[in-house]
DNA sequence: CTGAAAGCGCTTACAG
DNA sequence: CTGAAAGCGCTTACAG
């Protein structure tokens, strides 16, 4: 049990204080909080109680002034448009990665660099040592800012295959390719043969590959590639809506369209009630992530399934090996496909 | 312009680099850092021209050990159903807090304590002084940690007003009892005379403001409370589809509703279109938040409007004043009716 | 295995 | 206004 100190904060005991309890040295308290090495059992247990006793928790500016390191990391949002926020897999991202490294006992400094000005701060903050790694999410990846970190040195994992080639950065990601082909094999396999595409921005890796996936999909299967069936989207509602509007038009005979994020899929919805179709009766819809906009769309939608929670868990794990010396790695994580009633 | 470290992490530089570029003691750098007294214009000077050739940046760690303080602030989650996360409002203000610290240049921890273990683990790096002051954001308030917080003299501000009386704790909150005489106002204006209400948990302030207001504007308006129009949610979607479907049963003729939040009011919509009743022809139905579900749904909702970008800046500036020796206090916002499609 | 000692980078009285 | 010096709480070679 530790000493409630009641009203004001009393000083918390030191590393001192924990030695005279224990009636050994300094130094020897310091080599048991540091995984005992070097400690004979019997000055192990006495530390131990008098830490349990005085309540003592390490000072971890002290800490990190000699070791160099702080002992926490940062969580990088990059948004010029301040869209990620509001992206429902942020959060399970953000939380992930705070569980991930809770369990570690690393403090997450949330950081958010919307403007050049912040970015600018936010490096100068970073550099100085004050984080030992960086959890990085941004929308358009092949961000300046990720290059910046991986010159300075620091170590860096992205969350989306960085669009930039040979930048060698560690990143952990959902497989898009496959996940898109399991589902454009799914609305073929609904007999669609007239199935349309809203893409993701074409400059991510989610915009190109989903879409990749489903031309492939489509030739393999004979069916030719109509470009009147394809439009891009920024995976927001809005675009979403306007981009099956597009479609609606051009190929007025559309029997299916896989829209690369949920969010841009509750849009598509919206524009297919207000055309008259019927979903999925008229018009099958196949989402992407399987975040909370699939299961409060109606009618629910059909989705691929991201691994989020193994993504956060991925970041983690790679960034901490990387800290500790370890290579950049990449980590390419299986999607599933979900069925919901919108196929 | 700081210099580029190619590579690497080289040894950033410190005050005594400063120093002596500045060609003054280690003492005049730190004042100058330090708010600049006691400096003449001369030395002011050189220091400021050295660290900017040096690009140096100060070790907080080192200044943290001394001072005391460590010039950061915990964002604190306590959330048993891991709720909060998924709350639209959430990100709004998680999103603004960082902002507004960001222009303190402080940075932000955020911290969820979801369980019990979580909750004493928080609990003792907090205590220990590894940030100087809390914002606490739980559901239900009357928080045990709060109180703990408090207890331990840690400065403290919560978003919303907590239920136990005499807390002293500070915090900041929008009017939700005006709030809600707007919205059940505006029904009333419409010609409404059978207003259902499905209030927030009982338990919170939410809940309880609310329907207070509720009952206020009816009685005012010499319209009689209807116990079978009053059903409770839990905030969720799931809570207020299920709070209008009872609400219908209960009420056949019920020709309007207020539900506590936007997230209910979306479920309740639901409902409603089930049970075959059009919005807002057969049914007005009024929301509270102007979360992003007000938008997201169809028809759009009108709702009251809570300040969260004002809440926000004004939880870090209470909680600033607090850590700078302030008494604690209490802040409530206005709320606006926004009108929208579904009344 | 253990203690004494140096030192991490800063701030802050203390003299001047 | 300024410098020299002490000291914040820890870790880590260095002897033993």
């Amino acid at each position: 049990m530790t000493m409630s100190n009641t009203g004001g904060r009393r000083k918390p005991p030191t590393i001192h204080d924990v030695a005279r309890v224990a009636g050994v040295s300094r130094g020897t308290v310091s080599r048991v909080l540091n995984g005992g090495h070097y400690v004979s059992p019997a000055a192990q247990e006495a530390v131990n109680a008098a830490i349990r006793k005085t309540g003592y928790v390490v000072n971890r500016h002290a800490r990190s002034l000699i070791t160099g390191r702080s002992d926490s990391i940062g969580f990088l949002l990059t948004e010029p448009q301040e869209k990620l926020f509001e992206d429902p897999n942020f959060n399970v991202l953000l939380r992930g990665c705070t569980q991930a490294l809770a369990a570690h006992d690393i403090p997450l400094l949330l950081m958010v660099a919307g403007t050049e000005d912040e970015r600018r701060r936010i490096m100068r903050y970073i550099t100085a040592g004050h984080v030992d790694g960086v959890l990085l999410v941004s929308s358009h990846s092949g961000d300046p800012v990720a290059e910046q970190l991986r010159d300075a040195g620091v170590p860096l994992v992205q969350c989306g295959k960085p669009m930039g080639l040979g930048s060698k950065v560690s990143y952990v990601a959902a497989d898009d390719r496959d996940g898109a082909r399991d589902m454009v094999r799914h609305l073929l396999s609904l007999g669609r043969r007239r199935v349309g595409m809203v893409t993701g921005p074409l400059d991510t890796p989610g915009g190109v590959d989903r879409l990749a996936g489903y031309k492939e999909v489509l030739t393999e299967a004979g069916v030719e590639i109509d470009e009147r069936l394809i439009v891009s989207g920024d995976y927001s509602r809005a675009g979403g809506e306007a981009g099956a509007e597009r479609l609606l038009e051009r190929a007025p005979d559309m029997d299916a369209v896989f829209v690369a994020s949920d969010l841009m899929a509750q849009g598509a919805l919206t524009a297919l009630r207000r055309a008259g179709r019927r979903v999925p009766e008229d018009v099958a819809v196949g989402g992407f992530d399987d975040s909370a906009a699939a299961t409060e769309s109606v009618p629910a939608l059909t989705t691929i399934r991201q691994p989020y929670d193994r993504i956060s868990n991925e970041m983690v794990r790679v960034l901490l090996a990387q800290i500790g010396g370890e290579d950049p790695a990449a980590v390419i994580l299986p999607t599933e496909l979900v069925l919901r009633d919108s196929t």
